[in-house]
Formats: structure tokens, C-alpha cells, sequence
DNA sequence: CTGTTAGCGCATTCAC
DNA sequence: GTGAATGCGCTAACAG
């Protein structure tokens, strides 16, 4: 951090704030907000004319109105937020949160970016608020993740992130009837609103894939130890291989979490063994170089002495030049479906939960292959 | 959108919730939220009582005090936030506003993401909301982009987007008192607080480092037409055109937006000319695909008959091989500074307004060669 | 068509 | 150490 004085350096702007920044509003408020009854005031009404005015309802002359209208556009008047959520419940924000902090859930993922465009295009344009809690997980009640909802800041929520296997929260936020979508399902809740990939069936079908290529001892990068889409990655495999009458080695299915050296190591145990000629990357991070890192550690080479399948969220993706299959989790066409469903419950165009499930899709790695169109598995739409 | 009874399909993995949705909660509120009140009977205590435990104030014997926070806990009670912000400002939700709709900024610019992990770092660490109004720019005052301020909705705000030349909203806000921070400079508005890099200095750098290697002809693809950042790039290449004592040729500043058949368009008319022999790419698109095929249409080529040197936002970035140099814009690290600051500011660590300019940086494009570090021209930081 | 009253949940002021 | 009263800005329910 330079001070100010820095100008001698070559092309400076010539342009010195430093002395600018002076009667800038001191400490007390600054200007303070108007109310309704500035408006009621100004315009010879009552408050509740204004409110009326404002809600747009019923009850007042088309003259009042316009007169009130013209008020609070020059004023610049807009209504108190606190005060309004106070009365009835209105719906006018959404809360995203977390349910694990960002060392399990790195905040630099993806997803961030096109969930925002998602809701942009679906609550933004509909002139809904969106208001992110980034829990600091440290606190002592690090757990309850929905802090934006209990105090009323918003008035459903969208739940990010794996959910802890005896997640609780989520089942109080079930409880309180208020909208929210979670982006897993969860074994304790069969009830739960969500939207997600089948990642049972996902883990299913790459598992299954290796097997029939003739493969027996399969490894698997597990994300999500101790969260329910963990759980349902252990199940698709286990399930693939009891069809198969393949004998289960749990040393082969190691739980890794987004750290390169901790995906690294995994994989590189899982190699020393040469028994073991696939892996199935189902770490959910969409990089494959501390695969590769930890493969050659053990003296080894993707799609030469083992296979792998690498999971992906993003259609066409490549995440490993070698893999020999990709298994496509259509994650964010089963959030653009699900928020559609959950801005409906907000503006009570719909009571109900709803469960948008979607079929994860295995493809060949191959240049210029074509690529299917996702397709949910089910939900609860008429 | 298929239907629930979609299970034919092979895999699926035999969980039907279709049938399990039923008693969700009905209409009704579900279960109603606490207030201190509540606690404060279940205590035996008095609500101001179990105010000052909420707000750790003095004035309650330490066994009242774990009673309270006791019920607390088990209930889950969380205060109203509305309720809160009707009393005193309590500074504990940051607004991300933005200047301009998404067909002038693209929403699913990368900037997006890191903006994300900056605010996380800077203000969910401290336990703050982050609420973006993705305001609806089709309703009639969509030139007001600060309603979640004026709605109290959050106590400060971070300006994202270019702003309007004349704009009056930041003004505003300036006025207001309330802690904020802009990304750009706004010359009717010199005492603004931003952090930014300097645009000016960077189309100066980039035409500069052209004239130097023999261009007289130079075009420029201009971003933010109607922008004060728009404004600055023209200021940047007249300067240098100046100062060599060149000719000016407004017909080779050609405002972009971000869409791609405009580049293209706007390239193709540049170099239709062939005396046109460099161009500066500041479109702030950080994609020179839409560059190159204009060209091609011209029957040109980057790096064979014309020159360019390309914008970035991100260090170490080459987002056009052909490029003969590349001007880095540190935002990022300027935001990053700026964010650091405006906390204090809601933190009340600091009164005033703040101004951080990073300068640009400009590498010619040769593999491997070793990269500057960021460099704040100025900041009114201590 | 318009106004009055009351109260949402909390924190501030002052009293005990 | 603690509690009662008051009011923040708004709107639902009721009067006129």
C-alpha cells in the first residue's frame, strides 16, 4: 500500500484525490431516510394513504394517487425493509447458504458463477433480492447454517452444499414451511425439497462402465466423506459390484476432499497396488492433475496401465485427456429447474415441495462426440 | 419436465418421493418464529433482560445470563433482523449493487466468482449478510440502482458495474453517509470512494507501446460507450496520440459492446482500412475470438499484418496468442484493497471515504516470461 | 374514498 | 441487577 504522494512514477494521471476527499458527511446519519408520513405530510394525506399507494391497493382517487406517485419518485422514497417484514411475511429475498465451510466446499468452485446467472435470470428479474449467508462456520453454532431465514432477512432459502449426514437444520427448515431447495437429497428427510443429479446412479454407471471393460479391482476418489452425497457414491459403486458378483475391497474407496495433495495421495496408494487398473474420480473437483500427480508417483499413467472415469458438472467437459469416460452430472439444469419451481412457492403460485431428480449421463471420451440433452429422472411437476 | 413415473428408465435407482411428499406443513406459517418475549417467560426474566444478554451487555448476574443463553440455544432463537434495523443501524449486511443490466455486463463475467470469494473473505469471515440486487433494469426507475440501500435492506454497499457518466444515484449514496465503494472513478464526483485500476493510464500504456514500435494507425475497440470507464480509455488514447504528436482519427475509436458480432463487426470496419495496422483491444471481453474473425473477414490476420495488444483482468493471462503485448488491469486487487477498507469503514474503524488506484501493467507476450506484481498508484490509507 | 388505532420485535430511556 | 414504558416505520383491521 503506496501513500499517496506516489506520483513520480512515469504516466501518473495527474489526478490527486488525496486532497479532494474533505466535506465529506461527518459521523451523525449523514441524510436521513424518509418515511411514509413525510410522503402522508407532503401530501396533505394520511399514512395509510401512502401506504395504499405504495402496495397498490385499492382506495384511492386517481388524483391522490398520482399526486403521492410524483412525491415519492422525487423524493426518491422507498420503504423501509425492516419495517415491512415486521407486518405480514412478504417474499421479497432469497437467502443462499452454505452448509459446510469453504475448505470443504471451495467458494472458488464453478458453481458460484453459474448459480449466480441462474438466480439473476430466475429471482433478480423478478425484482427479488438475493442475500448470500457466508456462515462463519467457526462460530459455535457453526452447524445451524440458515441463520439468514431465522432472522427473518429472507424469507426462503436455496441450501448450497453437500448436507452433513444428520443434518438438522435442514429438517427445521422443512418444519417451518418456509420455501428452500436444497441441491442434495438426504436419507434422514425422504421428503426433502430438492434438485440435484442421481449421484447413486452416477457412481453406479462408472463403476458398472469399468466392469464391463473387464475390470475387477476398481478404485474410487470419494468426495464427501461424511455428507449424504458420500453415502450415495459408496452405494452405486457397492450396488454395481454386488450385480456383478465382484467381491468388495473397501481399502479400494478412498475418501479424499478438495485438497491436490490429499487427492494425490489417495491416488497414489490406491496405484502402488498394480492389482488395481481403474478409479472412478468422483472427488467432485473437476481436476484431474493431482490424479495424474499421484499416478506418477506410483509409476503410472492414466490410459495406459489404468482407466479412469472422471466425473464432470459441465456438458462437454474434458477433465482428463486420458480418461476413458466422462460422467456428466447435469447439476446446474436441475438448479435452473428447481429455483423456477421454488420462485413459484415464493409468490404462492405453488404449497408444496417439490423433488427435480436428474439422470447423470456416462460419455465416451472422444473429440467432436455428440453430446445428450440432460433428462431429469422425475419431479414433482404436473 | 418429465413425470414422477418416469422409472422405466434403466438405473433408477428405485426411490420414489412422488409418493412420499404429503404432510408438508399446510399454509399457515408453519411453526412461528420466537421472540425475546418467549425467552425471556421461559427465563422468568423480563425482555430487557434477555436484550442485554443477546447484545452482550453488562448488567446481568452470570447465572441469569447462562440460563438465558441456555433457552437460546435450544430453541434456536435468532432476533427479527427487521426489528433490529427499525432501532439504531446495526452494520451487519454488505449490498452488492449494480450500475447497469446484463447486456452491458455480462453477468457470467469471471469477475463475478472472485468478487464472490473477496466479499467472503472480507465480510462473511466477520459473520456479515451479503445481499446483491440483481435490480430488474426494465422497471421504470431502473437507473436507480440502490434500492436495497434505500430499503435499509443493507447499512452499505459495493457499486459493481461501469458507472453512468451521469450518474446521479452514486451521488446519492455519497450523500447518504452510508460506507460504500464504487469501482470506477466518476468525474462529477472527484471525492467518490473506489478502488479501481486506472483505465486512463492503461489505454495510454497500450497505444503508447504501439506508437513506439512504429504505428500511426491505430484502432481501438472501446468498451463502456456512455461510461465514465469509456470515457477514460478515450482520454488514455488521445493522450498518447498527443504526445507523439499524431493525428487524430475518431473513426478508429470504435465503441463495443460486449456482444460478439459487434467486435467482430467493429474489427472488420477497423481493418477493412489497411492502413490500420494495430489495434487495442480494451472491450473488457477478455475473449478475442469475435476479434479474430473479423479480421478474418477482412482478410487479415493478427500478428501478421496488424498488431494488437489485449486487456486483461487476470495476471499471467494470454488471452490472445497472437497479441504482441497484453495490459493487465489489477481490479482484482484493487477490490480486494477497497473491500478491505469499506469493512472498517461499516466497522466504524474508519470515518471517511477512501480512493486505491492501481496501475496497469503492461508485458509483452513471450512464454514464461516473469510477471509483475500489482502496483496501487495511490490510496488514502494511512 | 380516506383516516384512526393498534401492534409487529426489539432497544433505548428511565425508573425501581 | 432488573423491569416498564415508549417508539422505530409500516400495515391490517376497523371506522367514518
Amino acid at each position: 500500500m503506496t501513500d499517496i504522494g506516489d506520483k513520480s512514477q512515469r504516466g501518473f494521471s495527474g489526478f490527486n484525490p488525496g486532497t479532494e476527499v474533505r466535506s465529506h458527511v461527518k459521523g451523525s446519519a449523514g441524510m436521513a431516510h424518509h418515511t411514509i408520513y413525510d410522503i402522508a405530510r407532503l401530501a396533505g394525506v394520511s399514512g395509510k394513504t401512502v401506504s395504499r399507494v405504495l402496495n397498490q391497493e385499492p382506495g384511492v382517487s386517481p388524483l391522490t394517487r398520482a399526486r403521492i406517485t410524483k412525491l415519492i419518485d422525487q423524493l426518491g422514497y422507498q420503504p423501509h425493509s425492516g419495517a415491512r417484514s415486521m407486518r405480514g411475511q412478504r417474499r421479497d429475498c432469497v437467502g443462499v447458504v452454505f452448509t459446510a465451510p469453504p475448505e470443504v466446499v471451495p467458494i472458488s468452485n464453478q458453481q458460484i458463477q453459474w448459480m449466480f446467472e441462474e438466480l439473476y435470470r430466475i429471482f433478480g428479474m423478478r425484482g427479488k433480492f438475493i442475500c448470500f449467508d457466508l456462515n462463519p462456520f467457526e462460530s459455535p453454532d457453526g452447524s445451524d447454517y440458515a441463520r439468514a431465514l431465522w432472522q427473518q432477512r429472507c424469507s426462503g432459502c436455496v441450501i448450497h452444499g453437500p448436507l452433513p449426514i444428520h443434518d438438522q437444520t435442514v429438517h427445521r427448515i422443512h418444519q417451518s414451511g418456509s420455501p428452500y431447495m436444497a441441491m442434495n437429497r438426504l436419507d434422514s428427510l425422504p421428503e426433502i425439497c430438492f434438485a440435484s443429479p442421481d449421484y447413486e446412479e452416477a457412481a453406479y454407471l462408472s463403476t458398472k462402465f469399468l466392469i464391463d471393460r473387464g475390470h475387477t479391482r476398481i478404485g474410487m476418489l470419494k468426495g464427501w466423506e461424511g455428507y449424504q452425497a458420500g453415502v450415495e457414491r459408496w452405494r452405486g459403486y457397492v450396488r454395481a459390484l454386488e450385480e456383478a458378483g465382484l467381491p468388495l475391497d473397501e481399502a479400494l474407496v478412498r475418501a479424499v476432499t478438495f485438497d491436490a495433495h490429499d487427492i494425490a495421495a489417495a491416488t497414489h496408494r490406491l496405484l502402488l497396488d498394480f492389482s488395481t487398473t481403474a478409479i472412478v474420480d468422483c472427488s467432485s473437483t473437476e481436476k484431474a492433475a493431482p490424479l495424474v500427480e499421484g499416478a506418477r508417483f506410483a509409476g503410472r499413467a492414466p490410459g495406459k496401465d489404468f482407466e479412469v472415469v472422471v466425473w464432470t458438472y459441465a456438458a462437454q467437459a474434458t477433465v482428463l485427456k486420458e480418461a476413458c469416460a466422462h460422467v456428466w452430472l447435469p447439476l446446474r439444469e436441475a438448479a435452473a429447474e428447481g429455483l423456477a419451481l421454488l420462485v413459484q412457492w415464493f409468490d404462492k403460485e405453488r404449497e408444496e415441495p417439490f423433488q427435480v431428480l436428474y439422470r447423470p449421463t456416462l460419455y465416451e471420451t472422444a473429440p467432436d462426440a455428440a453430446l445428450p440433452t440432460p433428462t431429469p429422472i422425475f419431479n414433482t411437476l404436473r
